[in-house]
DNA sequence: CCCGGTGATTGCACCCGGTGACATCACCAT
DNA sequence: ATGGTGATGTCACCGGGTGCAATCACCGGG
């Protein structure tokens, strides 16, 4: 099986000549890994039937991707991209956890709202999976660091700037588990900023 | 080498029968592989080659260890249970992060405070490996879950503990990580102390 | 004193993720 | 046509991790 396995949009129609590989190695590849991730589960799937399930050489399979759990989490670079500048973006005058949740919730509109399917799969997948559990904070790791990064350009204090950022990763990161799950329908955004306000709301009296 | 080869102190003087085994597999393996890591960098160490510095065969490293990593995070069950017990133990008005706080602080006297030297080279080995690193945000994220559930003891609401319990840990992460370096000689529960109060007063304007 | 159970250790055979080096070969620019 | 390019494929290999069965000093009971 050379060629791909994957229900693809006929190419009928066209008159462009056939290209030399199927097209999209690195989509086939993604779609035939959720697919098995969700039907047999992350640890009893194989890379090398993910690669015949999409056509392709277990190589070609490493070619596209670091390792086996990197299928799961694409495109981060992006999201840390747009969050940073949209962070950078912020008012002058807006505390860092604002700040912060600001650019979350330009990622949200940008790149999550139109997604949501896709989120709560990828979600129910990395829940099922301790592998992918760990991938999943080692991320919300590097977003940290960006985020302190951007605060910092900001003028916050490098201590204050690495915690505020945890703070607002792990808002972040509540809002979109309540976003996928079945709960509620609000916009992303705006669960984002409810999230922030219950934690501000509890942590008050503190000060 | 089927026995220790590592330096062991000497059992000369004790008539106890000799034991079947060489005893304490389990501390022989740590410090090996600890030894082995800070030598050769984590990557190029094999288990193979830590079994055999312990005098044991590498079967056996895998039942002292769930994996190669878990070599470097030892212990981490009694510092979750002395965190979360002292948590609940905070006085009533005492608000989630300060709690948190307060815990971590008990920590920092019973398990860490004489262990500066191990802890740092702990931190050494960890910051040199990415695969160490992620497994350590994995034990952070743990540690976040059991602190989230003493908060909600607490009464704090379900996701106000969550994100007030990833804020402490970073605090905590923080200070472990200036504790352990070079730049000062504080105890570790002021400088947990000092890293909230940087985070609170950075943030307090949001208010 | 013998005897069967216990449990830490071992040995072996496997599976699978991941890598390095090199071959392939349609496509493309010159 | 021709030589370079780049996605793909083949092969061999390493190392982490597991399942299973065997070993054998030790221990408690008869």
């Amino acid at each position: 099986m050379p060629l791909s396995a994957i229900t693809l949009p006929d190419r009928a129609g066209y008159d462009r000549p056939m290209a030399r590989w199927e097209p999209d190695a690195y989509g086939r590849i993604r779609l035939a890994a959720l697919k098995l991730f969700e039907e047999q589960g992350y640890d009893n799937t194989t890379v090398a039937q993910i690669a015949e399930q999409a056509g392709l050489n277990r190589r070609t399979f490493f070619h596209h991707f670091a390792d086996k759990r990197e299928v799961v989490f694409p495109d981060m670079h992006r999201m840390d991209e747009l969050i940073g500048t949209e962070i950078r973006a912020q008012p002058e005058s807006t505390g860092p956890l604002h700040a912060a949740a600001a650019g979350f919730a330009a990622a949200a509109e940008e790149i999550f709202e139109h997604q949501r399917a896709a989120a709560a799969q990828r979600s129910r997948i990395v829940a099922a999976s301790p592998e992918l559990r760990e991938r999943e904070v080692a991320k919300g790791s590097a977003l940290a660091d960006t985020v302190a990064a951007a605060l910092r350009d900001r003028g916050v204090a490098e201590r204050a700037a690495a915690v505020s950022a945890w703070s607002a990763v792990a808002v972040f990161q509540l809002a979109i588990a309540r976003w996928a799950g079945a709960d509620t329908r609000h916009p992303l955004a705006r669960l984002i900023r409810e999230t922030l306000d219950e934690f501000l709301d509890a942590t008050a009296p503190d000060r």
